[in-house]
Parts: C-alpha cells; sequence; structure tokens
DNA sequence: TAGGCCATCTGGTCCT
DNA sequence: AGGACCAGATGGCCTA
C-alpha cells in the first residue's frame, strides 16, 4: 500500500517540532517560557503571559524563579544553583562569594552575578588600598573615577530592563512569526515548521502566488508545489507534501536543494488533468499524463521554470530558491490544505488576492514585476482561507477602477 | 554524541 | 539618556 507521503519524516519532524516548541529555558536565563506541551498539559490552562508574569513577579522579589526554568514547575528550587553547575569548582569561588552562596542558597542568577561583581569590585578596592614600603598607595597618578554604588546599581538596573524589553521584543517577533505560520501552508498547532523553514516557505508562497497571477492561468498543480518545496529541508517538503495530499516521493531534494520530480505524477493519483492549455505549463504540450509526468519530470527548478515563470525568481542570482509551498487555497476544488485549526479571516478576507486588488495597488502592482493584465482570466476559482470568489471579478475590478 | 533548534543574556551601534 | 535593533555567546532539549 502506498504511504501518502514520507510518513517516517513527517512524523519525526513533527514530533521534534512538538517538543523543541515545548523549550525551557536554561539555567541561568531569567523568563519561563514554559514548556508548552508538558506544561499545558500538566498546569492546565495557564495562559503563556500570566505565566511570564508569575516568573517576573518572582524574579523581582529576588526570588529563584528564573532559575526554576528548566525545570517544570512542579520542581522547584532543585535547580536554583545558578550559573555554576553542580560540578562547578566551589574552590575557585572567592570565599566571599561561597558564603554569600552558603547563606543564600536561592538567590537567582543575576543575582549571583551581582554579587560576583560586587566581590570583584571589593578585592580591587583592597588592592588598591595596599600600600608600599614607603606608605604610599601602589597605584599612583590620575585614579580612574570608579562609578557609585549608587551609579552600579542603576546600571544593573537598566541591564535588566534592557534584558526585559529585549525578552519582550523576541517574544513579539515570535508572535509575528507564529502568525506567519498560521497564514503558510501546512499550519499546525502540534507540527510547527521551524523559524527558518516558516520564513523560507512564506517566501515560496508568496513567490508561486505572484507568479500564478502573473501567468494569469490556471496554476500548474505540481509547479506550484515545487516552487513551494524549493529549498525546503526533507522533512519540511514531507510535511508539505503531505499537507497538500502529494507522495513526496514523488519530489526529490537534490544535493543543492533543488526540489526534483521524478516517478509518476502525483496528478495520477489526484488530478484528472484535462487537456487544457490552462494546466499545461507554457512550452510543454503534453496533456495527458503521460506527457504531464514527462514535463513535471523536467521541472527542477533551476530550469524548467525559467520558461514557465518568465520573470526570474526574486533570488535568482542565487543559487539557491529556497522557498515552498503549501497553499491554504483550493484549485477548483482539486485539493485544500490541512489545518489544525481556521484563523478568523472572516475579517481580512481575500487575502493575497485583496493585495491586487486594492485601489490603493493597483499602480503598484502594474509597474510591479508580477503585473497582472486586465485582461487576465483567471479560470480557476481562488479559495483563500475558505473565502472562495472569482479572482478574475476581483483583479479585473481593480484593474477597471 | 553531534547537530539542529531554541530562548535568553549581553554588549555594541544607531536613532530619537 | 534611553530605547530599538542586532549579533555573538551560552546552555538546554531533542533526535538521529
Amino acid at each position: 500500500m502506498d504511504v501518502p507521503w514520507d510518513t517516517e519524516h513527517v512524523v519525526s519532524a513533527a514530533t521534534r517540532r512538538q517538543r523543541q516548541m515545548a523549550w525551557v529555558p536554561a539555567v541561568g536565563m531569567s523568563v519561563i517560557p514554559q514548556r508548552e506541551r508538558e506544561g499545558e498539559a500538566r498546569k492546565g490552562e495557564r495562559g503563556k503571559e500570566e505565566q511570564y508574569a508569575v516568573i517576573e513577579r518572582e524574579r523581582e522579589k529576588g526570588g529563584c524563579a528564573g532559575n526554576m526554568l528548566t525545570l517544570p514547575f512542579e520542581e522547584p528550587l532543585v535547580m536554583c544553583e545558578p550559573r555554576f553547575g553542580a560540578n562547578y569548582p566551589r574552590e575557585s569561588l572567592p570565599e566571599s562569594m561561597e558564603h554569600e552562596r552558603q547563606h543564600n542558597p536561592d538567590r537567582s542568577n543575576s543575582d549571583m552575578r551581582d554579587i560576583e561583581d560586587e566581590v570583584s569590585e571589593r578585592e580591587e578596592d583592597e588592592r588598591e588600598d595596599e600600600q608600599d614600603e614607603s606608605g604610599l598607595p601602589k597605584k599612583r597618578g590620575p585614579r580612574k573615577k570608579k562609578p557609585g554604588k549608587e551609579q552600579m546599581d542603576r546600571a544593573k538596573m537598566r541591564r535588566h530592563e534592557a534584558n526585559a524589553r529585549e525578552r519582550s521584543r523576541m517574544h513579539g517577533l515570535n508572535a509575528a512569526l507564529e502568525s506567519l505560520r498560521k497564514v503558510v501552508p501546512c499550519y499546525s498547532k502540534t507540527q510547527k515548521l521551524s523559524k527558518i523553514e516558516t520564513l523560507r516557505l512564506a517566501k515560496n508562497y508568496i513567490w508561486a502566488l505572484s507568479e500564478t497571477l502573473s501567468a494569469g492561468k490556471r496554476p500548474d498543480l505540481l509547479a506550484f508545489v515545487q516552487t513551494l518545496c524549493k529549498g525546503l529541508s526533507q522533512p519540511t517538503t514531507n510535511l508539505v507534501a503531505g499537507c497538500l495530499q502529494l507522495n513526496a516521493r514523488n519530489f526529490l531534494t537534490d544535493h543543492n536543494g533543488e526540489v526534483m520530480f521524478s516517478g509518476r505524477s502525483p496528478y495520477e493519483a489526484m488530478y484528472s488533468y484535462p487537456g487544457s492549455d490552462m494546466n499545461t505549463p507554457p512550452g510543454h504540450s503534453g496533456s495527458n499524463l503521460e506527457s504531464s509526468a514527462k514535463t513535471f519530470r523536467h521541472y527542477s527548478l533551476g530550469s524548467a521554470y525559467e520558461p514557465y515563470y518568465e520573470n526570474p525568481s526574486p533570488e535568482s542570482g542565487s543559487p539557491h530558491f529556497d522557498g515552498q509551498l503549501s497553499p491554504p487555497m483550493n484549485f477548483n476544488g482539486i485539493f485544500s490544505l490541512k489545518h489544525d485549526d481556521q484563523p478568523d479571516y472572516g475579517k481580512s478576507s481575500h487575502y493575497g488576492m485583496r493585495y491586487c486588488s486594492a485601489p490603493g495597488r493597483a499602480a503598484l502592482a502594474h509597474n510591479s514585476m508580477y503585473r497582472v493584465s486586465p485582461e487576465a482570466r483567471f479560470p480557476y476559482d481562488l479559495h483563500v482561507r475558505s473565502q472562495s470568489f472569482q479572482a478574475q471579478g476581483e483583479v479585473n475590478g481593480s484593474f477597471h477602477n
């Protein structure tokens, strides 16, 4: 029995992604991006932000919450050992620091770092206070004015604040990335694409959709998918292909990251290829399964794509076109992507197509390399995020405005 | 155990 | 001066 796609890769990638998304901060990290998977399961529905807030409050109190990050919440204090691991040679610690440690075993890493700073500061003071035989300070000349304790504290506080801002900024960045994951094909809460793969897929998706629009023809499904998968890792390619209900084994990624087609066309299994120009890439006249398979076989993105996509890839100068595609759309209902949850697109429906149809964008599109001819016909319906509409009417309408 | 991915810390740079 | 942004370093987790 044929496996729809390389389930081994998909499953392992998915599992891996699941677990990696359940990232737990390292010892010494100040915030608890809690174990999303395990943590959520164990802790109920406690919100992430709430947990962050709890941790920050603990931090403010000088507790070791920030150092509990590497452990489940059920295992507090164990990881309170800041900065130094269990094997850290204690004898190498300054005596005063060790004293601090023994008397404040639950000090946070940053606290211990502060202590370390204070200790070295004190020791330096002592050194400077030493005098030579003549009773003169060993160090002469204009002494570098040392910042006062207030200034030091202020600097530390500012550093903490900067860290918090940086964390917040990165959280925002991740949130944006997560929202991007939801609008590229193959979104799944449990099988998350990595950051880099998400960006690559998004780029490929945009590229493929743009080419589809500029071509003004029914998209070649396989070429579309190949464009989506360009430059993606094999597991992600499998995932995308799996989402598209294609046999990933038909997409072989060569050593250059080029997606090559080999074997029978996925169309054989899922696509009745009507003998129409609409379904055949320019330069290819085949309309039956056999000829289409031959056509696909020639579709290495580095070469055969050029005649089809008359516009060069945005990265045509680069040896790699690292893109991939698993579009949240249907081609005449031929296929649809799997989505664990559908974002609310009702408020911003007509996604990409609105971009082209927006009056303000018309001029831009007109001058764009992805220019869409007003006369371009869209013999297919685009179903973007369950928002089905006649693309032709949308595009024509906008250009007629 | 190596490699991939991740979050955080941190210091530098640029901008307001 | 302070905030945003960036990149390097660090260390944890997971899979092969």
